[in-house]
Order: structure tokens, then sequence, then C-alpha cells
DNA sequence: GTAGGGTTAG
């Protein structure tokens, strides 16, 4: 036997990658020539144990050019995800020694790749080279076609080459062209039953023994991709030997289409007859029960993947994980999630993206915070799941930053990345950040995008500008229920509570249906327009007409209604009507009626049951000493702030801001920060010297300190909104809107002072408090004192 | 030395 023989036959059991280092090592330190068969061997070898490097350190080594090692690296650089090696390997072969074999793995790299206007570029210029096409060419060819989909002839001309050369018989091939055809299908540009009757047809026509397992597949998975479950049921019924994969697709296409119970169904089927439930099948399923609403069948499902299928490594497949963590966050069991989670051996971005998208629907921001900085990679969609949650979690500024940050590291955000800047503007009530982000959104074409024209009603309203809000939502190419529901919100948070009334009519009459959320909406709508007949109406429709079960935030808005009308027998009635125990929300609501109608005794009674209820919810303290206050009774509001002091409850401190030059400034209340607060209370003092003149009195009743009557009047001048309204005087053009965020509910000294400044200085203001808007204009305000 | 079928996240 000669050394030639003698060194394949070794290298042919090599097994450990020792074992190759020593041979390896052996050529090297032996005088004995480098054989290219045995260099060969070796660069396969550690390609195959993922050392491209040492691989790639051999190749360089060998003396002459060799096709075969340069197509061994090619693939492995390819398979590697490094299409740019590959690429750059290829085209320093020399045409000399090129062959069909390395054309097809170089085009297979392309189609790899995503890249494939390459692929069928290369194919074209092997062709005119007068490389031979093989049955390998014809398959990597049309793997790649598939990925451009975008014309039904050039699936016809590869079909007639096929054909041509005879490639048809093979059934690699023909799957593959079946495949072509099925993906240019799902393409929006084309004739979609023409093509799929195209795959019917090859299908048909194949012999028996040429439809194979992928042949069967790829049909059914194709009409399943193309939305015709009905064909793909059909043939997978019509199947002799059940073969898992379909079987699978068919259960994945029910899940896609809210087909749960088939899915289901095809589930114990596939079980009775003893077919083998692998990932994918557990991986569908555990995706159809949390995207049915199901917990408790994907709780079934995990438990018996648990008991049946552990994996070797005692984990479960990366997909089956990824599947549980979504089930888990769908149902609120974010501990469950984490516990799957941790305990993955490994990751991928989907698994991560999955935990981050659980933490922020669950409201838990900071735990999504620590797993964004956490993890290793970031896709568009992290991205957008932090920057929406942030937004809905109230933090704006936070928001903005990371979707400044997204830019900074050269992603093109997307529509719903737009979305949540944009919800972040809304948070801050930053009208002119929001305003840039919609000329951007235009420019780039995303305009017509659903989430983000929801998101431009919900930024234009809460920045004061209801009229551009409906713009908005009138232009909108599509709406949905969101839109209509941002759409009333936005009537009625800025008072308009007829209007709010009529929308939501009109949305009706265009039989789009009503939500948990459109009834909430309706009811402030009412409630902030006094429309207490109405409110009680729709209250009532809610369950008779549209099945929704009203919950405890609808009778609190039902309650709001009525307290604030003054009709606190009936508030009691439902009160006593509700099928549970009222809560923090029902107690509020109350407390807020009562606070306005001068109801002490109830609102005390209100008062108290929620400090039982929310001990560290400050603003009942303020309540509740301010109704003692009102009645003149010192020393219980000195035990209520003294029990506030005991309980460590803080009050939150009243924050105004308001946009001026793209600049948010914000004023606290009795602010000494502010660079230019000295020069704002020399201009609110001559303002109130004006203001007196026309019958302005400051009302001390809401100052809630036991203190002299020329220090409250001291007290009210330093609230943050009279700060920030002077401000915005001081430094808009003459003319403009003045537009002030709270973060708590204006006060009513302030509120009354503003309609007096809108007459002296002849503008409109519009402030933004917790709950709602209130446009004053010559000496008005648009919530008519109802608030 | 190269090729064809399925699953998960807003």
């Amino acid at each position: 036997m000669d050394i030639w023989t003698m060194g394949n036959r070794y290298l042919a059991q090599l097994s450990h990658t020792s074992f190759a280092r020593a041979v390896h090592a052996h050529i090297l330190t032996s005088g004995f020539k480098p054989f290219p068969l045995i260099i060969n061997r070796l660069i396969d070898h550690y390609c195959k144990s993922f050392n491209i490097p040492y691989a790639r350190y051999l190749f360089d080594k060998i003396p002459k050019p060799d096709i075969v090692a340069a197509t061994t690296m090619l693939s492995a650089y390819s398979a590697a995800g490094n299409i740019k090696l590959a690429h750059q390997l290829f085209n320093a072969t020399p045409m000399s020694i090129r062959d069909t074999v390395s054309y097809n793995a170089m085009i297979t790299a392309f189609s790899h790749s995503h890249d494939g206007h390459a692929a069928l570029q290369l194919f074209v210029q092997m062709k005119r080279l007068g490389f031979v096409p093989d049955p390998f060419t014809f398959s990597s060819v049309l793997g790649a076609l598939s990925l451009i989909a975008d014309e039904e002839t050039h699936c016809q001309q590869l079909h007639c080459e096929v054909f041509k050369w005879g490639a048809l018989s093979v059934p690699s091939v023909l799957n593959a062209l079946m495949s072509c055809y099925v993906s240019c299908a799902s393409s929006p540009l084309v004739n979609s039953c023409v093509l799929m009757a195209a795959a019917r047809k090859l299908f048909d026509e194949a012999p028996p023994g040429r439809r194979d397992e992928p042949a069967w597949t790829t049909i059914i998975a194709g009409y399943v991709r193309n939305d015709d479950l009905v064909a793909a049921r059909e043939l997978l019924e019509g199947m002799t030997d059940h073969i898992a994969v379909a079987w699978n697709a068919m259960i994945s296409g029910y899940v896609h289409r809210g087909f749960y119970e088939e899915a289901f169904d095809l589930l114990r089927r596939m079980h009775s007859l003893g077919i083998q439930l692998d990932e994918y099948t557990y991986t569908s399923v555990i995706s159809a029960a949390s995207n049915a609403g199901l917990f408790n069948i994907g709780r079934q499902v995990h438990a018996y993947v648990l008991r049946t299928v552990v994996q070797p490594s005692g984990h479960f497949v990366l997909s089956v994980n990824n599947a549980l963590i979504t089930l888990y966050t769908r149902c609120g069991k974010l501990v469950e999630a984490r516990r799957v989670f941790d305990k993955m051996p490994v990751k991928d971005l989907v698994s991560w993206n999955a935990i981050l998208s659980g933490c922020v629907n669950a409201r838990r921001i900071e735990e999504a915070n620590s797993i964004f900085r956490e993890m290793p990679v970031r896709s568009l969609l992290t991205w957008t799941v932090m920057i929406s949650g942030l937004a809905q979690n109230g933090f704006g500024e936070e928001g903005l930053k990371l979707f400044n940050q997204m830019k900074l590291e050269g992603l093109e955000p997307c529509d719903y990345a737009y979305a949540g800047a944009i919800a972040s503007c809304s948070v801050l009530g930053s009208l002119d950040n929001g305003q840039q982000l919609h000329s951007q959104i235009i420019q780039l074409g995303h305009d017509s995008s659903l989430s983000v024209g929801n998101a431009l009603i919900t930024m234009y309203s809460r920045c004061g500008l209801v009229e551009a809000a409906d713009t908005v939502f009138l232009t909108m190419p599509y709406v949905d229920s969101v839109s209509w529901n941002a759409m009333i919100a936005a009537l009625a948070q800025h008072g308009h509570g007829v209007q709010a009334i009529q929308l939501y009519e009109k949305m009706l009459k265009e039989d789009i249906l009503p939500d948990r959320i459109t009834f909430l909406t309706i009811l402030s709508a009412c409630s902030h327009a006094g429309l207490v007949k109405e409110g009680r109406h729709y209250f009532d429709t809610m369950r008779v007409c549209y099945g929704i079960t009203p919950e405890e935030d609808h009778y609190s808005r039902l309650i709001d209604l009525l307290c604030r009308a003054g009709m606190f027998s009936e508030a009691k009635n439902v009160t006593e009507s509700m099928p549970f125990e009222p809560g923090a929300p029902i107690w509020e609501a109350l407390l807020a009626g009562c606070w306005i109608h001068g109801n002490m005794e109830l609102g005390i009674q209100a008062a108290d049951r929620l400090l039982e209820l929310m001990p560290q919810q400050d603003g009942t303290y303020i309540s509740l000493s301010n109704m003692y206050a009102a009645l003149g009774q010192w020393d219980e509001v000195a035990r209520v702030r003294k029990l506030m002091r005991e309980r460590g409850v803080k009050k939150e401190p009243g924050c105004s801001w308001i946009e001026v030059e793209n600049m948010v400034h914000v004023f606290l209340v009795d602010d000494a920060v502010h660079p230019e607060v000295h020069a704002v209370y020399r201009y609110l003092e001559q303002l109130v010297h004006e203001m007196r003149k026309l019958g302005y009195v400051p009302d001390t009743k809401f100052v809630l300190h036991d203190m002299e009557s020329e220090q409250k009047e001291y007290a009210l001048s330093t609230h943050s909104e009279k700060l920030a309204v002077v401000y915005g005087i001081m430094k808009l053009p003459l003319g403009a809107t003045i537009r002030v965020f709270k973060n708590l509910r204006i006060c009513g000294d302030c509120h009354n002072a503003f309609k007096y400044i809108s007459k002296v200085v002849d503008r409109e203001i519009i402030v933004r408090d917790r709950k709602r808007f209130h446009h004053f204009r010559n000496g008005e305000c648009s919530c008519s004192n109802y608030w």
C-alpha cells in the first residue's frame, strides 16, 4: 500500500480534532510532502469542525491551486454566513481550474445569503462560458429564484430550460421547481392561481416514484402559504404514508389563519395515527394556544412535552422554548416565561425579543430595560418594542432618546418604530418633534401605515391640535377600530363630547364593532361633557348589543359621570348593583365627584376607603386634607398630613412644561431652578394686576396649608402651570397659541386665572392635565367649568 | 467539493 492510500485511509477514520491535528503536525514536521488528497481531507475535516481559519491556513499552503479544496473552503465560508470571503475565494480561483461543481457551490452561497440576483447572474455567466449545468445547478438556481419571486416569467423560463436538459426526472430538481412556483405565487405582483396550478401540474404529472416526501411537503405547504387550506387539506388526506413535515405545515397554516380548533384536531389525529410529533408540531400547537388565548391547552402541551420528549441535553429545541415564552407572557405568567427563558442553554434573537416584549406588555419597564441592555444582538423589532414600550409607560423622553440612538447606530427605523417615537412625543406633548417626525414619515412613504396613522392621531390630539388629529384620521387610507377609538378619545379629551358621540355613531354605521376601549372612551366623553343620559344609554348597550361585559373601569367611568352631575344616589345604586366589590377606581370616581359638589361627608368616606386600598397613593391624602381644609377642620388636616408622613408617602410635586423653539422648559411648583424664573414672576405680578381690574380674585380654597391669606395668594402664584403659561406668553411669537402640559390635574385657581389671562393678553391657552384638555379663549374655557 | 420540504417575536 502506498503512502497516499495509507494517509487517506487514516484520515477517513478521523473523528477527533486532536487526531487530525496530530496528522497535520506530522505532515508539517516530517519531511513528507503535502499530498493534495490528504490536505483536502484535512481542510474538509477542519471545516466540518468549524475551525475555518485553520482550514484556510492549510488551504494557503497548497502549492498548486486545487478546485476541490477551493470548493470545500467556499462552502464552509458560505455555511458560516460569510458570503464576502466565499466570493473572494471564488474570484481568486483561476478560470482554468473552475468546474461546474464550483459554480454550483457559489450559486448556492449567493442563494443562502439571500442574493437571488447574484446567483442568477452567475448561472447565466457559467452557461455563457460553456460550463454544462447539472441537476445540482438547477436545484440551486431554482432555490435562488424563489428569493426574487416577482415575475411569473422567471419560473417559466427556467422551467423550459430544466425541461430541455431533461432534468425534471431528478426529484430534487422537480421539487426545487415546484418550490419556486410556490414561492413566486405568494408574491403580490403575480397571478398566484396560475403559478399554483403550474406547481400542481408538475406534481400530478410526476410518476409516483418521483414524488418523494419533499415533493408532497412542498405542494401541501405551498397551498398553505397561498391561503388555500382546503386544497392543502385534501392532499394531506390523500397521502398514503403520513409525513410529519406536511402535517406540521398544515397545522401551522391553520394556526396562522386563526383556525385553532382545526389545528388541535389535526394534532389529535396525528397522535392517534402514530405520526411522530416533533418540535415543529409542538411549536405550532403551543403558538396556536397562545394566539387563541387557550392557555391551559398550551400548558398541557408543555407538560406533555416535558414528560415525553426531553432532548438528550435535557432541554427542548429552541423554537419550542421560544413558543413557550410567548405562551406564558401572553397569559400574564411572566415568572413562568422567565423560568423557561433563563433555563435555555441556547437563546436566539427570537427568545430575547419574546421575553422583552413580554416584560414590556406586563409594564415591567425596568426589567425590559435591563434585558434590552443585556441583549447580545438586537433587531429592528427589538428597538421598536422597547421604544413603544417606553412611550406606553410614560417614558417619552427615554423613548425619543432610544429612537435617535437607533438611527445613530445606522438602523433604518420601520413604520412601527416611527409610531413608537410619535407616541413618545404624545407623552411629552412635544409638537415640534412630532411634526418633524411626521414630515420624515411622509418623505419615507410610511404615512399610509396604520400604526403610524393611529400614533399621529393621538400625538396631534395630545399636543392640543385636535383639528390636525382629525385631518390625519380623515386622510388615512385604511383605518381600524384603534383609529376610531383614538379619534373619539381626541374629541372627548378636548371637551367635544357631542362630536365624540356623533363620531361613535358614524363608526357603528360603518359596521365597525366597538370594543372595550371604545366604551371606556365614549363613557369618558359623556362624563367630560356632562351627557348623563347618553352615557347611561351607551353603558347599557355594551352588554346587550355587543356582548361586552363591563369591567371595573367601565363602572368607574359611569360613576364618574353620575357623580360629576351630582347624582349621588344613582351612583350608589350602580355601585351596589356591580357584580364585584368596589375597588380603587370606583372610590376615586366618587371622591372626585364629591369634591366638585362639596359633598364632604361622602367624599371623606370614599377617601377613607381609598386610603385603606391604596395607602401609598399621594392624591388621596391631598384630597382628604383639602376637604377638611375647606371645612376649616385644621386638626383633621394636621392628622392626615401626619399620617402621610408616617407612612412615608410623598406628594408628587406639581410639574408643568412648555415647548419653546424645540426645547422643553420644565417648571416645578415654587420654581427656583429655571434660569428665567425671576422674570416670569415679575411678569406674572403685572398680569395679576391687570386681571384684578377685570375681576379676578385668587381662590385660596385651593391652598391646603393653614396660613394667612396673603401667604396663600403667594402660594397660588407659584403653581407650576402658571409659571409655564407666563413663560409661553413671554417667549412665543405674538398670537401663537400657548400649549402647557401638567403632570397632575389643573388647580382650580389656575383654571380661573387662565380665563382672565386669555382675555388680558388676547391669546389662546391650551392646558393638558392628567385627565383632559382645557382651551382658554376670550375669558372662557372649553370645559365649561366641568372637569 | 455542490442541490430540494416546515416552526417562533411587534
